[in-house]
DNA sequence: GCGCTTCATCGTAGTAATACGATAAACGCG
DNA sequence: CGCGTTTATCGTATTACTACGATGAAGCGC
C-alpha cells in the first residue's frame, strides 16, 4: 500500500543523502545481487547497453532483468538515457567510486 | 573490552573462493544492512568486540545482533575468538580488501 | 554442585526480495 | 494511424530477511 513516488524524478548526478552507514549499507545492498554485478559488469565492459543486451547475457526473464535495473537505478549506481525507443544505461562511476571511498572510511 | 582487543585480530583463516561476480555479491550483500555496518565500524574503532558490547550500540535486541554477527562472520567478514565466556569477534580486514579490490576489478 | 554471565539458537511473525508471465506504455517507421 | 521493437509495470507465488522473546549451552567463580 506505500505507494512510493519520491525517486520517480531523481535527475541523474544527485546522489541522495544519507548517514554513512546507511548510504554504505544501500551501496553495498544493490550490489548484493549476483546478477547486478553481472549487469554492473556488462555496462562497464560496454557490451551493449540496453536491457535487450543485458537480458541475452543472463540467465533470467526480461521482467526479471528490468528490476534488477531499477534497482540499480534508485540506488544511483547506474543511469539511463533515452534513445528512441530504447534505453541506454551507464554506470554512474562516481556511485563505485563512493561506495569504495565509504569502504575506506569505515576504519 | 579491555586486553582483549589487543590480541584479538590475529587473522585465521581464508575466505570462500566464488566466482567474482558471485564473491562480490556475496561481500557486498553482507554489508547491505545498516546494523551491520555499524558493526563492523565498531568492531574497526574498537568500541568494544563482544556481543554485549554491541548490543549496546545498537538499538536492537541481543539475539538480532548475534544473528547479524553470524551472517558478517559466515561471509568471513568478521571472525571470533572465544575468551572465556564470552567472544571477541573482531574484522578480517583482508576481507574489505578484497571487496574494494573486486570493486576496481569490476571494470 | 549452584549461580552468574555471555552468547547462540529456536520458534515465529511481519516484511522485503526475487522470479515469472502477462500486459501496458513509449517510440520510430512506414 | 497501425505495427514492430523495446522496456516498464502489474499481479502473484515463493523464498529470504529481519526482528523479537524465550530458551539453551558453555564457561567462570564460589
Amino acid at each position: 500500500m506505500k505507494r512510493q513516488t519520491d525517486n520517480c524524478c531523481t535527475p541523474p548526478g544527485t546522489i541522495r543523502k544519507l548517514a554513512p552507514d546507511k548510504e554504505l549499507a544501500r551501496l553495498a545492498k544493490a550490489l548484493g545481487h549476483p546478477a547486478r554485478v553481472r549487469i554492473v559488469q556488462l555496462l562497464l565492459r560496454r557490451e551493449g547497453c540496453m536491457c535487450g543486451d543485458i537480458v541475452e547475457h543472463l540467465p533470467l526473464a526480461q521482467s526479471t532483468v528490468s528490476q534488477h535495473l531499477k534497482v540499480l537505478k534508485d540506488t544511483g549506481i547506474i543511469y539511463g538515457e533515452t534513445e528512441g525507443p530504447r534505453i541506454c544505461y551507464c554506470v554512474r562511476r562516481e556511485a563505485l567510486r563512493r561506495l569504495k571511498e565509504l569502504l575506506s572510511e569505515l576504519a
